[in-house]
DNA sequence: CCAGAGTACCACCGTGCAGTTGTACATAGG
DNA sequence: CCTATGTACAACTGCACGGTGGTACTCTGG
């Protein structure tokens, strides 16, 4: 699926893309989404944070295209967009969860 | 398998490792290595950077447990520890085609 | 028309990181 | 030994980014 010499553009859009989900704040939106969808007030007293910083890494989610937004009245009403982006996260998890059993098994091998 | 409120640690953890990952270089560091153990020497050369650069970079991936190391001599080989990480790429490329497909749809629906 | 709530944008500051330069260390060859 | 090769580490610089404060804008309710 991926060419062999991954060329030097494709890195980059590559990186960029997980560098923009490389983010505590941003990944803590991503999970308090996954209930539906969530206003930015919501999400604010959620996460504990200022509400330009909530409004701040949305729109950077929005912008691609990671997450959706719907404006109702003065409210906005924001989604996950791109449901791979969860599956990427537990894939993170999943990894770790194997590099601490190799770890332990090191260390306790007997036992 | 992730629980449902992530805590604030995890999420430090999970945008860690996705920062490891979401560089340039290393991505094409990794995508070298694809091909199986390589050299630093041969990794500089294939990427066109400066030694000192890849060597860094390399040991930022071996910290992170995402390749391993083995000295011979005055040369070090470097080969993929962590099979995901090229998945997780795979993972990228798919969202990102999948968005295309949805953009290319909308521009131009009938044709 | 006015006050308040909800949200987004802008400027600023501090931090962290990517790349470069210089250099030290270890090993092989003569 | 002495030199060359291969690699890793430390210091520096420029830059990008996360968080905060301030503020403008929009919509609702009275």
């Amino acid at each position: 699926m991926l060419p062999q010499p991954i060329p030097v553009e494709l890195a980059e859009i590559i990186a960029q893309r997980l560098r923009i989900i490389g983010d505590p704040t941003r990944i803590r939106l991503l999970d308090a989404l996954r209930s539906g969808e969530r206003s930015v007030n919501h999400l604010t007293e959620q996460l504990g944070t200022s509400q330009q910083n909530a409004s701040k890494h949305l729109g950077m989610l929005l912008q691609a295209g990671i997450v959706s937004r719907r404006k109702q009245g003065t409210t906005s009403w924001y989604a996950i967009a791109d449901d791979s982006v969860l599956a990427l996260c537990e894939q993170i998890c999943g990894a770790l969860q194997a590099q601490l059993e190799e770890l332990s098994a090191i260390v306790g091998p007997t036992r």
